[in-house]
DNA sequence: AATGAATGAGGTTTCATTCAT
DNA sequence: TATGAATGAAACCTCATTCAT
């Protein structure tokens, strides 16, 4: 149902436009530096949000000037941009378990697709806390956000679609607002845990997820067909 | 499941303790005075966004010079409290159909209420964007919003938990985080459609929503008992 | 030939457009206020020149915040505005002897002008600098000071037309064109002792600027007619 | 009157001291950086003004890098003198009529020499309004220019002197004050027209500078003394 | 109860110039 | 001779809040 390079409809993953950065520095110490910014810039964010982190202390943590920061950026909004990116490189190879994407394996495969979300999810944390906070700031993040859902939930909704008419999916729903409303709540499980600090278990939370997702699509649980299925 | 005044985890009715807000005005002039800062501070904020709202503004709109507005509140914040409050004290009488809240009911209890959360949450769209963003900038409003939102849950999970005794919903749920989970979900579809701007139908969206929902709790839309009831 | 109130095609005099500015505050506070900031910004302006004019050696120089400033002027342009208008309403009654403007009076009307002139010039030598150097720098100063010049130059010119019909003026002469070369010609002579440090006498200026304006228009000196005259 | 390579007063043939400029570049290749970074800096200057050129636009027009301005240059200001320079060996040879320069002809040399001189302004009115910019910011070149200046209005005062003891020009008139003046006079009237944008015909210009010219220093225009020379 | 002038810390941004490679 | 990253001082400007009237 969900796909690791594309682990959330508002996710990070898949958030970033490559067009709205600049060129890349050509010499080993440009890129040492911008490296260095972006890392800084990551720490700052995490530790005071994006409002109050201050140019100044990124340039300090980074060890340079605060004009050596114009030369790689050219807002505060552009290091975000930076600092996204580099951790959606850095979520590429997620090793998701092999479980074939068979209409029988659905089951699985949506506890494999939770659980890898949920684990990206606890590992950059506070990164995705900065990302809510951001969208709802930032008119371009919160337009390119809506951008990547609307992809990532036709996606889905295609899949749902298929599984619809092979009887394993409740033919009554329609399918791209389930796949929204679907992936909108495990975002927000993941949220409520890692951001807000609900206390849940790992474990608990992925059985809870995959039962309410499987549920709510009306997918039974040991991979048959359903009742209806004609 | 839900009560009309407490239409949402997250949402805007339950969220504002009224301990926070001061004294009002015993002069008629005052509360006239109050009233208009509150309307004007609505209109800006809704216009410029909680950070780009400015005092000045808000003062101008109101006919008013900025010192009066310190005769009232005590910062930015606090009017955004008495804002809210005004919003929760308009909606206190949304009109719920009068359905039995009985297990039988439980269906459409649901779709009441559902029904009812999405014309709030319509009317007041830009307010729910709104406190979406305050609740991600203050770490005030995140926490009484999650003080209240846990508060909720618990309420709601009370519920399930009797509903699953009685053989009406998914046995092997945890009843608080899916009370919690499918909560959010309904708000996030809310805050897509009327925040985002996502273009889906007002019933299809009860349907649909009312539709995930019971489904992810197992509940039977016939009103009946599931099947594994003992 | 020039009037009193029209000193200078390209001087300072006439050319504000009050429009240009915001509302004067209300309060008797607030005047004060005002008045010592415009005048704290001509000592600066006067003693750094404009581009090295700073706005907290302004504040400093009025006894008042960087803050404060921005309650009466929007950018340094503003007030820059503002010094230039105090000083044209101080030039509003420069005193000029009385002489009757009929044609054969010219030469004295001329010399009486020039005389004016170059007093005013005087006595406002940093601040015509100050103009010169703004007027190349900011395209709006630019453009309002050649609208103006071209008002007075127009006005001048029909003077010049009626001299020419009455037999004063060579008629061989663009009345439009001589109008601003000649102005010009003395707005520069102001310019280059005043500003510049030529060392030149005032009498013998005012003496070789009348001389040259006569000659270049070809009035006599004795206010007689043209030998050419019809 | 006016000789071709002292075209005015205060314009750019003269203005530039070859003492302030460091050694050409030896090589081959040197001197084609030096070369295309003097032109860059010319289109660069012309089209941003001189306070808004910044290097690196320069550099990144001639196709260099920030560094090697340095190896040419000690600074904006010196590429400005070099773009300055470069434009008065550009304008060495402007092609002047060859008119006898014996008293009779008078009337004629100044009309030639007007005409040179607005054709080269005309050819180089953004230099020219750049220069002017310039001298009310930097000192260093309002110094050099007044020196100039003056150096030049000495030479043609030294002229008028021979003139009028020869019978030909206004005895009364102060020879070096009228020098300066009537330059100035001429050379405000290309800045009107070739920067400003004062929309007249380039032969009405002509026409009426040499006019106003002769008038004022009283100069019989066809070639003969005046009435008053003993 | 109302006014509105005054505050001022502190962030963002620029760009000529230097210098190690 | 060429490179281009690094520098860093310094200027502008904002706006929630205070307080004298």
């Amino acid at each position: 149902m969900s796909e690791t390079s594309d682990l959330d409809a508002e996710g990070m993953p898949t958030l970033v436009d490559r067009t709205r950065v600049r060129d890349q520095p050509t010499t080993a110490r440009g890129i040492r530096t911008r490296e260095s910014l972006v890392a800084a810039a990551r720490r700052v964010f995490e530790r005071d949000g994006y409002l109050d982190a201050r140019l100044v202390d990124i340039t300090a943590e980074a060890g340079c000037s605060v004009g050596t920061f114009y030369t790689y950026f050219d807002s505060k909004e552009e290091v975000f941009t930076a600092v996204i990116q580099a951790t959606q490189d850095d979520m590429m190879h997620p090793g998701l378990p092999h479980v074939e994407d068979s209409p029988e394996n659905t089951p699985q495969v949506v506890r494999a697709s939770n659980r890898a979300y949920f684990e990206a999810y606890k590992r950059n944390a506070r990164l995705m806390g900065l990302l809510e906070q951001v969208a709802t700031i930032d008119p371009a993040f919160r337009e390119l956000r809506l951008k990547r859902s609307r992809a990532f939930a036709d996606r889905n909704a295609r899949k749902i679609a298929v599984l619809q008419e092979q009887g394993y999916v409740d033919p009554t729903l329609d399918p791209s607002m389930a796949a929204l409303a679907v992936t909108s709540m495990i975002s927000r499980m993941g949220y409520s845990v890692y951001v807000l600090g609900q206390p849940w278990e790992f474990e608990a939370l992925v059985d809870t997820a995959t039962a309410l997702w499987l549920n709510a699509l009306g997918i039974p649980r040991d991979g048959s067909r359903r009742d209806d299925a004609h």
